[in-house]
DNA sequence: AAGGTGGACAACCGCGGCTGA
DNA sequence: CTCAGCCGCGGTTGTCCACCT
């Protein structure tokens, strides 16, 4: 199956985007909503594929993200979370409202991967050391559990 | 004060699944 | 049943900024 390349080269722009493609992409979703992201970009008069239009929108303009810094808890889970079900990153984030895919990858890669390390470095190095599943107490995974028990993919 | 280095985050690329014709 | 197009996902890259030497 031969696909065309997905910004066809047809003068769409790339990279940061502008405060002012922002407004523009809000207000149009705001009054159409989203139902094509292929034809989005050409009604709302923006100089961008659909695939960016929809990054865009998805990882930073919609309006029930969750900003700033992630809780220890929501770390937990993260992590917990990874342990399951591995680098699903979308399932991850369909269980932690607010945040997004990429946001928890990022975050997955910048720090927790250390944490964990160190975490791991640290049970290593006790002798004796029972390595169960690097997983931690019951209870948690049952908390765990309940978490993942209801994923909310609606939209 | 200047340059180097690493972290954080936004964005892109390419693949694969799903769906409708 | 097959094919083409769209969407979503995961991996990767690029850029900016703060901290360190």
């Amino acid at each position: 199956m031969v696909r065309a390349p997905c910004c066809e080269k047809m003068g769409l722009k790339k990279g940061p985007w502008t405060p002012e493609e922002d407004q523009v992409l809000i207000n149009y979703i705001k009054l159409y909503g989203h139902g094509n992201w292929r034809a989005l970009p050409k009604q709302a008069g923006l100089l961008r594929c659909g695939k960016s239009c929809r990054l865009r929108w998805i990882n930073y303009l919609r309006p029930d993200i969750k900003r700033g810094n992630f809780t220890r808890e929501e770390e937990d889970i993260i992590i917990k979370l990874h342990e399951m079900l591995g680098n699903r990153w979308s399932a991850i984030a369909a269980r932690l409202p607010g945040r997004t895919d990429n946001e928890i990858k990022n975050i997955w890669h910048t720090h927790l991967k250390k944490r964990l390390k160190k975490q791991q470095d640290n049970l290593n190095k006790r002798p004796e050391g029972k390595i169960i599943s690097s997983s931690s107490s019951s209870t948690d995974l049952h908390q765990y559990r309940s978490v993942v028990a209801e994923p909310r993919r609606s939209e």
